[in-house]
DNA sequence: ACATAATGTAAGAAATACATTACATTAACA
DNA sequence: TGTTAATGTAATGTATTTCTTACATTATGT
């Protein structure tokens, strides 16, 4: 994989303090990952893995698709 | 992440042979990764990133949804 | 103002994704 | 049958994700 030409955007962070309103921990007992990994991810700092980016899909209910968007860079 | 409850099912391999009809090197050139890490995904060897499931699932032109599915393993 | 909950963030270790190189096996086809 | 394309697979290295631990800052409520 390139390291540039794609960046990912996500709603974690609207989404489970609107819908869902759980706090950060609560998401991330739920998630099965810590609580600094769903903040990383709130700050877009990484690119998770399929199956985390599911589960979280899966706890907030809402689809893949809707949580995260691909954009590219250039 | 923890290792093992979830496992990942993929049909990247029947869609690629079956609608898209491309060999695993034109669909990494084409998604941007190797030949040996489309091989991989398709023997289940692990948890792609989500940017490489989703430039997967655009270019064989399927929802990710579709193309991934996670199971429990326990 | 105080206590506690929620979040920010950072350093280092551990795990694992992905690339590279290389060679072997199988499929397709002249 | 021989040649090439497609795929299997392994070893090793690099990059990145994720966890752990720890402490600081900000929000919330009494």
């Amino acid at each position: 994989m390139e390291k540039q030409p794609y960046s990912l955007h996500n709603n974690i962070r609207l989404i489970r303090r609107g819908k869902a309103d759980i706090t950060q921990e609560k998401l991330a007992d739920k998630v099965g990952c810590t609580r600094q990994t769903i903040a990383a991810l709130e700050k877009g700092v990484y690119n998770p893995s399929l199956v985390l980016a599911m589960r979280i899909a899966k706890v907030l209910q809402v689809e893949i698709v809707d949580l995260f968007k691909l954009q590219k860079t250039n």
